[in-house]
DNA sequence: TCATAAACTTACCGCTTGGTAAGTCGACAT
DNA sequence: ATGTCGACTTACCAAGCGGTAAGTTTATGA
């Protein structure tokens, strides 16, 4: 298969699960959507799992080459964490689809057996809990203490990431634009003060 | 049907439903669970997706007993706000499973014609813009600033309320009893530090 | 020119899904 | 005694699910 009919392949694939989840999303319905049948996916992908599996594994390179693209040795460590933080706040980091079904994940593994969605998570958030701890202020901080301030703050970047569709239809198309636009200015106060102060 | 069989009925489907979606719970398993036939369990509600609507108005019901139930004139409105906020995070308020099943109907009803989920949401929402603008520093705060600073607290709260199997999964029971135990103290400073300063 | 292989299609399969129809059973009020 | 009503069962149903098997078409390279 030419390598750019597979991403769109996976590209729809990704919406699909991100919009429905695992269940929700049937292989037909995914082919259907590219003028193809659900068997030429299956013979493709071999099975839904899999074909699930390398939707979570490209995301997870992205996730890998974001870590690996930032600049190195900034001399503010906080400004440094909070333009990463920043990062993934910005919809070009990571697809709107993208942060969708990683929530859908972590809502999900408890059931599920394979950990597929969990291993570079680890390596992420320990990553962040060394970058917490490069500030003066954290030094002497536990690492459940760094892990607690940072996971806060990927939090409200998350659940926001998730809320357009909820947010829009309760304030209207103008009152989203509003809040969109204030939402990065107060986020930048949120870090700042979350990793200042201590 | 007597009240309390009702009662139980709805705890188990909300646990389900929690646990795997709309689409992964079947009305079936749901019955089981409780020694129920499908068929009997269709009797009471008519149909999977009435249930569906039951669990999540028992659900509003709870968020506007908190609102009711709340402290009225506290002197000081920062410490009011973060009272209120720490009480979200309290397990007891809400369940973890009504934390998840909601989380998900966030992931969902973008294509649920239904908007259960998010008319109560409205008023909850209004409210806290509300009580952010009661504080002298957010006197002149835009209705946007307000939601944007609020949202960003809720999601801090909600995300980390849903991530229990995830983090444990990562590290282990005892490094998620450590973060347990660290994660309200940085709330708190997070709650102060985001309403105090601007 | 011919073999090989990848990219499909057609035709199934067994199972589960949500939902319906019709009846059974016991309690209870008239 | 009888009617009736709610709670439930048995017996279905069509549709959709993920997946398999076997064949067909199409491009490619030796």
């Amino acid at each position: 298969m030419a390598s750019d009919t597979r991403e769109q392949l996976l590209d729809n694939a990704e919406a699909l699960f991100a919009e429905r989840g695992f269940y929700g999303a049937s292989i037909a319905a995914i082919a259907n959507e590219l003028g193809l049948t659900k068997q030429a996916l299956l013979h493709h992908f071999g099975s839904k799992e899999k074909l699930y599996g390398e939707v979570l594994k490209r995301i997870s390179v992205r996730f890998d080459d974001l870590s690996k693209g930032e600049e190195l040795a900034a001399f503010d460590p906080i400004a440094s964490l909070q333009a990463y933080l920043l990062q993934l706040h910005n919809p070009t980091t990571l697809s709107p689809n993208a942060t969708r079904l990683l929530m859908r994940e972590l809502l999900d593994n408890k059931r599920r057996v394979d950990t597929a969605g969990t291993w570079y998570l680890k390596a992420f958030l320990e990553g962040l809990i060394a970058k917490v701890k490069a500030i003066p202020n954290w030094h002497n901080a536990t690492d459940a203490e760094a892990l607690a301030v940072v996971y806060q703050l990927l939090g409200a970047i998350n659940y926001y990431g998730v809320s357009t569709p909820t947010l829009t239809g309760i304030f209207g198309e103008d009152g989203y634009a509003a809040l969109d636009q204030a939402f990065p200015k107060q986020l930048k106060r949120l870090i700042n003060a979350a990793l200042t102060a201590r």
